[in-house]
DNA sequence: GATAGGGTCTGTAGCAACTACAGGATCAAG
DNA sequence: CTTGATCCTGTAGTTGCTACAGACCCTATC
């Protein structure tokens, strides 16, 4: 029980990348952006990455499939670093993404209504005349006549 | 009735800007990549516009709210331009970008079911013990045990 | 006619969030 | 000991703009 008994260390960077999924080379910017700490180095000035270094590439890359920010994340993680998070904050961030979120929905719904509407009345002919060259051109959406 | 009667002739760039809702910057950048014309010039060099730009502008404008690419809206108006568009094949690019559109709508809404789900457990509390930083730290979701 | 203030011109840098090189050092296998 | 894979660094490219700096120019007022 001393720490680390072998399950992930000593990693290099293509060993962290194969691991996570996670692009070399974004590893890479993740330290430049301080995202991730700076790995501890082999004598010739290879990256060694540890167990922590996975878990917390693991934390970035699900923060950033929930469509976190690099800002959100970065914010989520000095908190958790300092070890002064709480629940409620946490929460509340979460809530402001999930708001954010749904205003994105919202606008692809908009355009979804929009391009579907205009497409169904495409002819499919060779015919220079389209509903949504139309409704690009005019800015005429939804008009029958 | 020579042309242009004096709807929108001579106009300076910010009057572009103005008419249209564009920035005047992006109005440079439009014409930098190609998808304005490079427009006549005043002796002194400064940009003149007419009706054509006003409407071409309103073209990209309006592509651009659907969510077209750049390059998408490239293809389109070069086929307009050319005169060698049908209905038929807009309608297609239409169609493959609406299919691009529903799946980052299905994208989002995975995101938002795992959001609202997970935020939906949180306690509000002052603990650190956080049901969302769980889902980032493991990646376990809808795990209630 | 001079001047003050705006607008316009160009080129360039910055944003998010990576990704992809180039050119050199190093490691691991045979 | 050599070869090829991997690693290192720095930098440039991506998409779609936006913003600035420093130099012009235009218009109105006195």
């Amino acid at each position: 029980m001393s720490g680390d008994h072998g399950i992930a260390s000593d990693l290099k960077r293509s060993d962290l990348a194969g691991l996570t999924g996670c692009n070399l080379e974004t590893i890479r910017y993740y330290e430049g952006v301080g995202l991730m700490p700076d790995p501890p180095r082999s004598p010739a000035g290879h990256r060694r990455y540890g167990a922590a270094h996975v878990e917390r590439l693991g934390f970035i890359m699900r923060a950033r499939e929930l469509g976190f920010t690099m800002e959100e994340i970065r914010g989520l993680l000095s908190m958790v670093d300092r070890g002064s998070h709480t629940c409620a904050e946490v929460e509340k961030r979460g809530r402001h993404h999930l708001e954010v979120v749904r205003a994105k929905i919202m606008d692809l719904q908009n355009i979804e209504a929009v391009l579907a509407e205009t497409i169904a009345k495409c002819s499919g002919s060779d015919s220079p005349e389209c509903p949504l060259l139309t409704v690009l051109s005019d800015g005429t959406v939804g008009e029958t006549d």
